[in-house]
DNA sequence: GAAATTTTTACCTTTCTAGATAAAAAGACT
DNA sequence: AGTCTTTTTATCTAGAAAGGTAAAAATTTC
């Protein structure tokens, strides 16, 4: 059920999906129709309570007339900050 | 079998995870030994063949040391050209 | 405070990701 | 040519995404 470092990464993205979507002026029926995605599951979604593939991450995007990266960095709308500032909480095997 | 506008999605995506793994110098076995994902799924999803979840997409992302986003944007190294050029393709349905 | 709308949760089913393993194909090196 | 490495493909299995439906909470509106 999503190991946690995971888990914080899937809520962040689902508060980005929620203010996007609420950006939008949309309801979770509407984005339903318009992206594919059942209501339920992007309730579930914006809750980081759901795991969602790439494929249905790009047709949600393209629903909310945003790029599928702006749902992934930090602000919706243009700002960049960060370049390569990993965002902490990561820490896998190291390179050799 | 992926309805093909996400096809080609998934497609530009597995060419941008190919050029930033042969960038960092890693084949898909040392990838896999870092990302968790095994070297059959990581063939396949570069390849486009395979969808992939965004927990995925973000553990491989961070095994390369880039942003998830960067993944998703064109250029792997940097470069964020198009702040808002919707990359075109996608036609759902339409506001009202 | 009742009614309507929106969101959340639950249950069920189908489909697909994803790992393991092994084997085949492709490339690289001597 | 033959060997080693890397990538691709195939098969099998487990577990999770995702849809439908419906019902229960929570919000909003009158």
């Amino acid at each position: 059920m999503i190991p946690d470092p995971e888990h914080e990464q899937l809520a962040a993205f689902g508060s980005r999906l929620r203010k996007a979507r609420e950006t939008r002026g949309l309801n979770l029926h509407e984005l339903a129709r318009l992206s594919g995605t059942s209501a339920p599951a992007l309730s579930l979604i914006e809750n980081g309570k759901r795991d969602l593939r790439l494929s249905s991450l790009c047709r949600i995007a393209a629903a909310l007339r945003v790029s599928p990266g702006d749902l992934l960095e930090e602000s919706s709308h243009g700002n960049n900050s960060h370049p390569q500032a990993r965002s902490g909480g990561y820490d896998l095997a190291e390179y050799r």
